[in-house]
RNA sequence: GCCCCCGUAGCUCAGCCGGUAGAGCAGCUGUCUUGUAAACAGCAGGUCGCAGGUUCGAACCCUGUCGGGGGCUCCA
């Protein structure tokens, strides 16, 4: 008899085998010919197969409970799994406890994972309940007629469904349509485990299918994995952007201003103010231009852009001006429609049209924190992530097709240097391309290639890790995208660097090159922070609110020992001021340890303490946002160490 | 926009089956003057998001609406 994985690995944290390149159940049999290689749960592969197979037995609680319940899918996500259903009455955190409970006793049965190839009529008759699973046999038959190309390799394959079986009686408990592998038994789920949250889902992605109720869960091989798993995210919650903008009194989300729509109070407004000056200061020096643009055009600005035939949706609605009406409300003189401004691009445009271009001006570097407008779906919103009005420190750079490719590479290095500046280091680009579907692209194959050329030069020069994506480019052209990692490890998409000849084509831009001829500009749209908004959350997150001392809203705490420490305590802190230091006493009448702790919680680099002792030896006190002390330091020494750190940016 | 959950003092939250609200912190006022994360006492603070409805009576039940959260969707 044929071996199985069984037979070949009897270590327990094998939960599946690779034969040939493919995951198995360790139930498969093999001939002895293949390349044979072990799975174990702590590998990616192991895990996913241990959080599908809890799904599937979250599956089986649900309909235990529910016998209504209908199933959608099931699959592993990361860090866990969810699986969709379609129940009449919606899951209450109670129900997930009931279910809980279920598949404990699921898992206790031990019930074991058994794989039986079916044809498509055995599995429809044996899924006739199961509306989704019925569609989804249907589409995988789609697939093996070869009618979806991609759906060959697919399709190749056969379906499957998985019996839970129980090991006393051998009777099929429950099944589920599943290509696998599973674990070899519910038992080895372990208790590493657990149900997150419902939410609702559209089946298959659509907002055109049912929404179903999704059961989000998470599964580890242990239950110390699991622990530590739920403090990572306990961690995450703590520096929530939302949070600590409200501990820190950083800014808020009126009601009445309306939803998406952010105020700066003095604490956030600094931070963001010496963001944006220093990246102004560098801009300048990098030779760009300044400019300012409004918040509304008229309808026509975003006509010729193409915006409003594109993204009208994304937009908010018109304010209509100047329109008369006669006694009956019928309109006697048409009004005119403005709107709020999506994106600068064409208002930087004009500034270029403004009046006639000669080669030598390009390029033309023109940047602004402008401020724009799109209509988010309400659910949408997140925070400062997600709004509907943020500012874009946007860039617009018309360059000759010459210029193309050294320009992007200053670009590139200036935006890399600059967030660098922030405290980010851990970067990585994407370029994304056209793909063969020629329809969805405009510009000749020329353009395409030297440009998306041009961008790869680029890329490839940083030295960064670069993924190529085809398919993924804006439909004039390629582009760059810059992403970075967090101290969560999180990434997020920061800046980006598209090439774009359509809105110069579209706008009529020219220059006059050296030979007298007109030519056409090629624009690059660059945003760096992106969203400032955005972006300062992310640093938020980042730093859990305990900025660069360039960055803190409040550089330095004096704190008495007693109150009549306070005016040697203001005579050194007049000093600080007086070199740009934010540089507050604690004056108030408490006591010293609640101002320490006060200024802590405000996350306040520096601490400077003064009693007796340090009055009468000329000296102050440092006590650091780690807790650590530096006692007795000069005076002198103590503002140059402040100003220092300020001035190199630093984290202390 | 769709589904589910939530909305009580500046913040975090309590308020059993309907009987018109309570704590801690923060704030203010006093007392105490103290070497590295919370002194003590008192005071003040809410038409329970808003608008309707049911009821003798609503923070609590119903409807709508605004706002928030988790997802889905979208992201030129």
């Amino acid at each position: 008899m044929a071996p199985t994985g069984f037979d070949l690995f009897s270590d327990r944290s094998v939960v599946a085998m690779r034969v040939d390149g493919v995951l198995k159940d360790l139930a498969a049999t093999v001939t002895g010919e293949e390349v044979v290689e072990p799975v174990g749960i702590d590998s990616p592969d192991g895990l996913a197969i241990l959080r599908h197979s809890t799904a599937h037995v979250l599956a089986q609680a649900v309909q235990t409970v529910n016998p209504e319940a209908r199933l959608g899918i099931g699959p592993p996500i990361e860090d866990g799994f969810y699986y969709d259903f379609r129940i009449d009455e919606p899951l209450t955190p109670e129900d997930l406890k009931t279910i809980s409970k279920e598949m404990e006793r699921i898992q206790r049965a031990g019930q074991r994972f058994v794989r039986r190839v079916v044809t498509e009529d055995e599995a429809r008759a044996e899924l006739a309940a199961e509306p989704f699973k019925l569609e989804l046999i249907g589409l995988k038959g789609a697939a093996a007629d070869g009618r979806d190309g991609e759906g060959v390799e697919v399709g190749a394959g056969e379906l499957t469904i998985y019996d839970n079986v129980d090991p006393r009686t051998g009777d099929t408990v429950w099944k589920d349509l599943c290509r696998g592998p599973h674990l070899p038994s519910t038992r080895m789920i372990g208790n590493g485990w657990a149900l997150q949250r419902v939410a609702g889902a559209y089946w298959r992605g659509s907002e055109r299918n049912p929404q179903l109720q999704r059961v989000y869960g998470t599964a580890w091989p242990s239950k110390d994995e699991l622990r530590a798993y739920q403090e990572r995210l306990e961690e995450a919650a703590k520096r929530d952007h939302r949070r600590l903008g409200r501990e820190l009194d950083l800014f808020s989300f009126p009601e009445e201003i309306g939803s998406g729509l952010s105020v700066w109070h003095p604490k956030g407004g600094i931070i963001r103010h010496e963001m944006e000056s220093h990246a102004r200061r560098r801009h300048l020096a990098e030779g760009y231009s300044v400019v300012y643009t409004p918040h509304i055009s008229k309808a026509d600005l975003f006509a010729t852009s193409g915006h409003l035939s594109t993204y009208a949706d994304g937009m908010w609605p018109p304010l209509r001006m100047d329109e008369e009406r006669d006694a009956d409300g019928a309109v006697t003189k048409a009004g005119v429609d403005y709107y709020l401004k999506p994106m600068n691009c064409p208002m930087h445009i004009l500034i270029y049209r403004e009046r006639p271009r000669s080669y030598r001006d390009l390029p033309l570097r023109l940047t602004e924190n402008g401020t724009v407008y799109r209509n988010e779906l309400s659910g949408a919103l997140h925070g400062l992530t997600r709004v509907r009005g943020f500012t874009q420190d946007d860039a617009h750079l018309f360059v000759t097709p010459e210029q193309l490719e050294e320009e992007v590479a200053k670009v590139l290095e200036f935006v890399l240097s600059l967030l660098r500046d922030f405290g980010l280091t851990d970067f990585e680009l994407e370029l994304s391309m056209r793909d063969d579907e020629k329809s969805k692209w405009i510009g000749s194959e020329a353009y395409w290639a030297s440009s998306t050329d041009a961008l790869r030069k680029v890329a490839l020069a940083s030295g960064l890790k670069l993924t190529e994506v085809p398919g993924e480019a804006a439909f004039y052209g390629p582009k760059i995208d810059l992403k970075v990692r967090d101290a969560l490890g999180r990434t997020w998409q920061l800046s980006t660097v598209q090439v774009d000849p359509n809105l110069p084509e579209r706008f009529g831009l020219e220059y006059t090159a050296a030979d007298g001829s007109k030519q056409r500009p090629i624009m690059i749209h660059r945003a760096l922070m992106g969203s400032i908004e955005r972006f300062f959350a992310i640093l938020l997150e980042h730093y859990a609110g305990a900025f660069p001392v360039w960055l803190a809203p409040v550089q330095a705490v004096g704190v008495p020992i007693a109150d009549h420490h306070v005016p040697y305590l203001e005579s050194v802190f007049d000093r600080l001021r007086a070199t740009g230091v934010r540089a507050e006493v604690d004056a108030s009448d408490e006591r010293m340890q609640k101002k320490i702790r006060a200024a802590s919680l405000q996350k306040v680099p520096y601490t400077i303490i003064a009693g007796d002792q340090d009055e009468a030896a000329g000296t102050v006190s440092f006590r650091l946002r780690d807790g650590s002390q530096d006692n007795g330091v000069p005076v002198e020494e103590a503002i140059a160490r402040i100003t220092a750190a300020i001035e190199a940016k630093a984290q202390v």
